[in-house]
DNA sequence: TATTAATGTAAAGTATTATTGACATTAAGT
DNA sequence: ACTTAATGTCAATAATACTTTACATTAATA
């Protein structure tokens, strides 16, 4: 669907948290390390169930981690 | 990523809040009539990015039309 | 009863997301 | 210098999301 409209604070929020690595992060996610680069990085945006994940994996409301266009939350 | 683990209240919001039909949903949300189908009947959980859109047609935070599980917020 | 709007379903094709495996770079520690 | 952990990148493939087209059913209404 075009390019990624949806940005994330992923890598912020590995190292405030916990020095979570991205193994560590992809693990607990339940995908590979890949796919956390690939988000960091901005390449794509995951579907609705790894950003439901990955949030849970940070304790945080998944629009603490991940927001539309280029207004995060703060 | 296996069976579908993420529900929806689409279809009740749909009638909740304009009595909206699934056509006007979708020209709304930016996808074809077969996709919401598809998400009301739980075939498959959107895109992220989808999933924002459908949020921002309901005017609604992305939490309080998708859920993770079987928990839906209430 | 004919028409129309809304919904359900299905199959084939395209686009995007995610995996796998492999190798390169950097920094830290021994 | 060597090793190891963390990260970056690339290419091929698998899995899933989404589109397109087409037709069926139901309910409302002229």
């Amino acid at each position: 669907m075009g390019k990624n409209l949806v940005g994330n604070h992923i890598r912020k929020l590995r190292f405030n948290q916990d020095e979570m690595t991205q193994l560590q992060l992809a693990d607990k996610a339940g995908v590979t390390r890949q796919t956390i680069v690939a988000l960091e990085k901005g390449n794509y945006s995951p579907s609705l169930e790894l950003a439901f994940r990955i949030a849970h994996v940070f304790e945080l409301p998944l629009e603490e981690v991940f927001f539309y266009g280029d207004n995060p939350k703060q």
